[in-house]
DNA sequence: AAAGATTTCAACCGCCCTAAG
DNA sequence: CCTTAGGGCGGTTGAAATCTT
């Protein structure tokens, strides 16, 4: 697509605005409306490009906006839409009345993403991050972080990530799955198993198994879908995201993220879940959860379905390997 | 007190989407 | 259907402010 020439024009000034642009600015919208932004700067007597001006409007002008220090509420919602919607500021923004999507992204960059990269996360992805692979390294990063006076949206939000040694159950549960999908008879019950289970689903089950996306807030309302490094999965499209994130973000925060993360782990191995039957998902969904905006407009309520076909996870193993194994068996596993 | 390092955030850049012609 | 203008958005930059030594 051809760029617009709008601000082309080298004689137009950049930079900072001084208080007397601002008030031609300020003035004329006030008394016009800003109507078309391109005509704006000449009709405002400004040397500036429409874009220019908008953003200043948009930024730092507006009546509405909203200035100072975030909030500890303002800070959990943000944590909590970045982790459904990932680097979608606006979108953020449309959650936090007076706050700008710049502001909000500052906020990310200097704040929130500084404390993420503390606690060893990737502030993208909500996980731990890649070069903290080693569970020497992240038992090591936990046991000296002081975990004792716990107060900040993020250290609440990081709190059920302590226990190092269930990444390793994971691990152990992605091997078992993929020793299964090699072609063990396990496979075909695991493919019943999921015709059951998916009777509980939103209309697009396999959609949270498409793109890799994983979380670790075990009881994080919001969960925090993710895209990792994944061989067999061709990442979708920001739609397929979004749908994910949603879909996700209306599980049961506990037992539904457990499931979350044991199917993802799966999924980030070798195994290409959509060649493949996709694995229970072991919770329902709530109805009202089925649309991105949906989910946007009930972020403070946690979105759980009193509806799972079963009470726990363990139970859910032990129904999903009920001739194999017991819920004990899964029980030693995974708690 | 001063110099250097680090952080913050306003502003810009450039890509993308949409609607109008 | 194609082209283009207008505007929105996310990423990046760099000057100013603040902190550290």
């Amino acid at each position: 697509m051809v760029r617009s020439p709008c601000c082309d024009d080298g004689s137009l000034k950049k930079g900072p605005w001084t208080p007397e642009e601002d008030q031609k600015l300020v003035d004329y919208i006030k008394r016009h409306g800003h109507g078309s932004w391109r005509a704006l700067p000449k009709l405002a007597g400004l040397n500036r490009c429409g874009k220019s001006c908008r953003l200043r409007w948009t930024n730092y002008l507006r009546p509405d906006i909203k200035r100072g220090k975030f909030s500890e509420e303002e800070e959990r919602i943000i944590i909590k839409l970045h982790s459904v919607l990932g680097n979608k500021w606006s979108r953020i923004a449309v959650h936090l009345p007076g706050r700008t999507d710049n502001e909000i992204k500052n906020f990310w960059n200097t704040h929130v993403k500084k404390k993420f990269l503390q606690m060893g996360l990737d502030p993208n992805t909500h996980q731990p991050r890649a070069d903290l692979n080693s569970l020497v390294n992240l038992s090591q990063l936990l046991s000296t972080a002081n975990f004792s006076n716990l107060t900040s949206p993020l250290e609440d939000a990081l709190r059920l990530q302590t226990d190092a040694t269930r990444l390793t159950k994971i691990q152990l549960l992605q091997n078992i799955l993929q020793i299964i999908n090699t072609g063990s008879t396990l496979s075909r019950n695991i493919e019943g198993a999921s015709h059951q289970w998916s009777r509980n689903l939103t209309p697009t089950p396999l959609e949270g198994f498409v793109n890799g996306t994983s979380t670790l807030y075990t009881e994080y309302p919001i969960l925090a879908p993710v895209e990792f490094p994944n061989p067999g999965v061709t990442p979708g499209s920001h739609n397929d995201y979004q749908a994910i994130s949603n879909s996700w973000a209306c599980i049961d925060g506990g037992f539904g993220s457990e499931v979350h993360n044991f199917n993802n782990n799966c999924s980030s191995s070798s195994y290409d879940i959509r060649a493949e039957q996709p694995l229970p998902a072991l919770v329902s969904v709530s109805p009202e959860c089925s649309s991105v905006n949906q989910t946007e407009s009930k972020m403070n309520l946690p979105c759980i379905s009193p509806h799972s076909s079963t009470s726990n996870i363990f139970e859910a193993w032990g129904e999903l390997m009920d001739d194999e194994t017991g819920v004990s068996y899964w029980k030693d596993i995974l708690g």
